[in-house]
DNA sequence: ATGCATTTGTTCGTATGTATC
DNA sequence: AGATACATACGAACAAATGCA
C-alpha cells in the first residue's frame, strides 16, 4: 500500500544556493585566500539570477567572514583567509545577549589557559620556550613604559603558550575570550591606582609559570596559570562570583561539607 | 603649528548602519525575541533607503542568527532568541578551513568536559545530581534499544554536568564541540562491531565519574571524565595524535625524558 | 598626474509566489 | 474563496570609488 518515501521539501532561497556553492568552493580549496570572485555582473550570468540576488549572497558570505568586496575594485570580491573574527563576534554577542558575566568569562579563561599551560609544559619546543622568555623580558621592560606595552607583552606570552599547546582550537579560543574580557575591564585595569605594583606582581607570577613549563611539570604550570589569572582579575569580579572561580584553584583534596 | 587632530574616515555602507541599529536594539533589549521588525516597506521609510538596502541588511542579520523572515508573513521579520547556531557554524567552519584534526577537537572536549566535571563536583545542586543519575539510568536502558537512544542519553548526561558547572560558556562550548566531533565519527561509532561492549564500558566509566561528582571530589571527577573521553574516542584518532591526548591524562608527576 | 573604463553601492519600479484573515 | 500584505526576485538606472593606461 505504501508508495515511495517522499521527503519534505523546504523552499530554499536563490541566494542561499549561491552561498552554498561559493562556500563549498572555498572550503574545498578550489578558491583560496587572496583569489578573487568574478564580478557581480559575471556572477549574475553564471548563476542566472539578478544582481540583487547575487549581492544578497555576497552580503551573507561577507557576514561570515569569507569574502570582502570594495566598491570600484576592478576585480571581484576577495576571498579572505580564515580569521576568528566571526567566532569572536558570535562569542561577544553570546556574552551580551546571553548575559554572560565577567566571572564566567574569567573562569573560562582560567580553564583554557590552565590547559594550555599543562599541554605546553609537555609539548613545547625549545624555540617556543624562548618565545615565552622573550615575552616576559618585554613585560619587564614595559613596566616603566606604560600599561599598553605591558598588555601587549602579556598577550605575547599567553599566545606563545597557546601555540605551544599544539591545539589550534585552544589557541583561537584563548585569543577570542581574552579580547572579550579585556574589552570589559581594560579601562579599569588601566586606571588602577597601584598599576606598577600590579604589573610587577604579574611578572613574578608569569616567571613561576614559565619555570614550571620549563621543568615540564604540567599540573604545576596549570595550577599556577589559573592562580595568576585569578589574582589578576578577581578584583574586578563581583564577590558573589568569586567562589566559583576559586573552585578552579588548588584545593586540599576535597572539602567535606 | 599642528592644527586640529582629524580622524581617518571610513566610508560605512548604508546597510551596515541598519545592521548596527537593529543589532543595538536587540542587544539593548528594546527588541526582544518573538517581537517583529517592521515590514521591509516600513523599514525603507524609517531608514530612508531603498528596498534592496533594507534586504541586504536583513540578510546580514539573518546570517548572524538574530532574525528570520518568511514570505507571506503578515508581520515583518521575527527577532530570534539567541542560539549557539552561529557559534557552532563558526567553529565548524573553523574546523574545516583551518584543518582542525579530530585529535584537537577531542582534546578540546577533554579539557571542557574535565573542567565542567571539576566545577560540577563542587557546585552541583541535589536536583542536578538527580538529573545525572537519571541520564545514566537511561543509558543503561538504551543498551538493548539501540545506539541512537544511548547517544541521546549520553548527551543528556554531559549536558547535565555542563549545566551544573554553572558556566554558560562552558555549557555552550561543550554542546558545540560535541556535535562537531559526533558529526565526524558518528558513522564509525554506530558501525562499531563490539558496540554493546563499548556501551557497557562507557556506562561503567560514567558511573565512576558520577560517584566522584557525588562525593564532591572535583579533581578526581575531572581526571575520570578526561579518561572516559579518551577511552571512547582514542580509537578513532590517528595514532600520531594520541600522545597529545594522553598529555591530559593522569601522569605520575612529570615524566623525565 | 589625468581621464577613462569598470565595478560596487544604491535607488526605483515591477512582477510573482505565499501566508494570514 | 478572495482580499490583503508580505517577502522574493528581476531589471534598468545613476552615483561613487577604484585601478590602469
Amino acid at each position: 500500500m505504501s508508495g515511495p518515501r517522499f521527503e519534505p521539501v523546504r523552499t530554499v532561497r536563490a541566494y542561499e544556493r549561491i552561498v552554498e556553492q561559493v562556500e563549498e568552493a572555498i572550503e574545498s580549496g578550489a578558491l583560496s585566500p587572496g583569489q578573487r570572485l568574478p564580478s557581480e555582473r559575471d556572477l549574475m550570468g553564471q548563476f542566472s539570477v539578478s544582481r540583487s540576488t547575487v549581492r544578497e549572497a555576497l552580503r551573507v558570505l561577507q557576514a561570515r567572514g569569507l569574502v570582502r568586496s570594495r566598491p570600484g575594485d576592478p576585480n571581484g570580491a576577495e576571498v579572505l583567509p580564515f580569521s576568528p573574527d566571526a567566532l569572536q563576534r558570535s562569542m561577544a554577542s553570546l556574552a551580551r545577549v546571553e548575559g554572560l558575566s565577567l566571572g564566567e568569562l574569567v573562569q573560562f579563561r582560567m580553564v583554557l589557559d590552565g590547559s594550555a599551560n599543562l599541554l605546553a609544559a609537555r609539548l613545547r619546543t625549545p624555540g617556543q620556550l624562548a618565545e615565552m622568555e622573550a615575552a616576559i623580558e618585554r613585560m619587564r621592560e614595559a613596566v616603566t613604559r606604560g600599561y599598553d606595552e605591558f598588555s601587549a607583552a602579556d598577550l605575547a606570552f599567553h599566545d606563545a603558550v597557546a601555540r605551544a599547546s599544539g591545539n589550534k582550537l585552544i589557541q583561537i579560543c584563548v585569543e577570542v575570550v581574552r579580547s572579550i574580557v579585556l574589552g570589559l575591564v581594560a579601562d579599569r585595569l588601566a586606571d588602577a591606582p597601584d598599576r606598577e605594583a600590579l604589573m610587577r606582581r604579574s611578572i613574578r607570577h608569569h616567571e613561576e609559570v614559565l619555570a614550571a613549563v620549563r621543568d615540564g611539570d604540567g599540573p604545576l604550570a596549570a595550577r599556577l596559570a589559573r592562580r595568576t589569572m585569578y589574582d589578576y582579575y578577581a578584583g574586578y569580579v563581583p564577590a558573589a562570583e568569586r567562589p566559583a572561580l576559586r573552585a578552579l584553584l588548588d584545593q586540599p583534596h576535597s572539602a567535606p561539607e
